[in-house]
DNA sequence: ACCATTCACTTAACCGCTTCAGTAAATTCA
DNA sequence: TGAATTTACTGAAGCGGTTAAGTGAATGGT
């Protein structure tokens, strides 16, 4: 099946490959006469023709592709996109794009970082990076000419875009939501600590709730690993083996709230009546937890349609760059237990 | 910042921009004496090279992209990947292609079904289309040059690769396991029947299994909506108001069986002790909700391998039609009870 | 009525790369 | 040793578009 070029519309049409470039493209600069218009879309139909995109690119630097690298959610495990966190923000990026015209030209990120040449060789006309790097990787898309935005990662600099929730506020809403619940000894549940990461801020949250209380951090109640459920479900053991006292937690992901109470319930301990439990990132699957999950709300389809619009912007000409911060707050369901004063439970 | 290109490299190197070309593809016609091949690469690095692929593919007619079409899970919405089944097959086709050369091209169903279009102007070396679709719009890809994979879809046609599961047996293992335990008034909750979908084969599966025991089915034990938790929590409110008496449900999809499970429980009731039920993907959740699911496992991530295997066959010149069809078992966990002769419980 | 525009198109160069068809020198073979 | 082959390259066409510059004819202004 030969594919049908815009010299055989213009043969068709009975003008030349530059009429019909001016008439598909509408360019503005050039008038064409409504008979030949017509003749050319006619052209257009009956031979069925599309545009090799392709060859379009090649002449005006212009792909409609934008690059989304999504990182895997743990080492050595191929589902990245299995966390349904990232589902969500894929979709929100997808849809936005789709409806401005774009594509999304999708990668995991290569042990050799290749991604890198994704944004040069295939000339996308922005990048999305989602999640933190290590920021020497970075480094090497100062590089590149097209804009690029990076999705919950804290680097200083001032040439990367930068979208984002107030994760550090989230922390504290989550931590201080407890306190105020009368819980005093609350643990925190993370995956590791990255410095460009968002957990470092959801901890320097925790911190800052647990001051406003006069109370300190203890290191006891820190259980550090992957963003897992399976992690989250040794927790409750660890728990039990470290003879902590905890009343809550606060857990910097739903999945690992979940896991959370999955490990507690096996241990016979219940949820919220033994440990109480605040997630973060409000997913879907926290509501349909038992107990549904209070958790901090962030809107993630709200990111993934910023980092489109970010590059779209700069695509239009918009300079400078662009940092912009979400909104969080606190969804309250059922995994959180009142701590009266006499020390008796009401939920 | 200037694109470097194949001339500049040449200049570089002192060769003609053939002698580049050649020794970057390595092209095994043409012999390259080893001083000329490092003078290139060594121009390549100082140069910070790196190869346009719009225009190599403009030539090669090889673009190594494959496109993705995945569709929304609930119409209107526009979280499509939300749902972790196509979280995790996305995961698999993106991992797949990857470390065979290849990059996505993602692309959520348009209204006017501009994805075919995709895989024309894009020049994509295939094309994976999961879900189904309305045939008359699968009938324009034939149309295609390239190989196209169709995940999940029943479609009479010798063009089309397709891969898939078992779905009818699994239907009938999850009600077969169902009538083992002794349940007679099975319900099946499932998203609408399509023609081609997967349901109505799992449907078919419900019904094979009951004429093993000498049932027919029952409509007023048809809970027909779309593939949400909201709808199948709203399930055990409307098996309420019909007034049935079924013991037990299969659920198309775990999404519904752990939305039927929250629905019950805020109407009192309890699973799997009033009502069992057993799902159907074994995702993630599946193990994590609570009770855990008893469900029809499949694998997706050799679903998305094997759409990208037989794309990459294609291309090596693999001729005529693949059908693919993965094996499905039962996973036993906590929501099916025994149901005894005596009318006794016993999970 | 004459020059300046505007209109409606066309010619041709170019985007960055691949690849066919050469070509001159070195090597092999009889 | 001369012809045939191989080696190591190069020139130029072409992939399918876009776009700057150019060209007649029609229109406008005075």
């Amino acid at each position: 099946m030969k594919h049908v070029n815009i010299k055989d519309v213009a043969r068709e049409a009975g003008v030349s490959t530059t009429t019909v470039s001016y008439v598909l493209n509408q360019t503005p600069s050039q008038s064409i006469s409504p008979e030949t218009t017509e003749r050319v879309w006619q052209a257009v139909r009956t031979l069925n023709y599309v545009p090799n995109l392709n060859a379009r690119s090649l002449t005006s630097q212009k792909t409609n592709l934008i690059g989304v690298v999504i990182p895997q959610t743990e080492p050595g495990k191929e589902f990245m996109f299995a966390n349904p966190f990232y589902g969500e923000l894929l979709s929100a990026i997808e849809y936005t794009a789709r409806r401005n015209g774009y594509h999304l030209l999708l990668s995991g990120p290569d042990p050799d970082q290749s991604y890198i040449n994704i944004a040069r060789n295939r000339s996308v006309d922005g990048i999305i990076i989602v999640g933190s790097y290590p920021s020497k990787s970075l480094n090497e898309l100062h590089q590149l000419a097209v804009p690029v935005v990076l999705v919950d990662t804290y680097v200083k600099d001032d040439v990367f875009h930068t979208i984002g929730i107030d994760d550090r506020l989230g922390g504290q809403l989550a931590t201080r939501y407890l306190l105020e619940h009368g819980h005093r000894d609350i643990a925190f549940v993370s995956g590791s600590v990255s410095e460009q990461g968002v957990v470092q801020k959801r901890f320097m949250g925790y911190m800052d709730a647990l001051n406003e209380y006069g109370l300190s951090m203890n290191e006891k109640y820190l259980y550090l690993g992957t963003v897992s459920y399976d992690f989250a479900q040794s927790v409750a053991e660890e728990m039990r083996l470290r003879g902590n006292r905890e009343t809550a937690a606060f857990a910097t992901a739903d999945i690992l709230g979940m896991g959370l109470i999955k490990g507690l319930r096996r241990l016979g301990r219940r949820v919220p009546e033994d440990l109480s439990i605040v997630g973060f990132d409000d997913l879907d699957v926290a509501r349909m937890s038992d107990p549904s999950l209070t958790t901090i709300h962030q809107n993630i389809a709200e990111k993934g349609r910023n980092a489109v619009q970010i590059i779209l912007d700069a695509a239009d000409g918009v300079s400078g760059k662009q940092e912009r911060i979400l909104p969080v707050s606190i969804v309250e369901r059922d995994s959180v237990a009142n701590l009266a004063p006499q020390g008796r439970i009401n939920t």
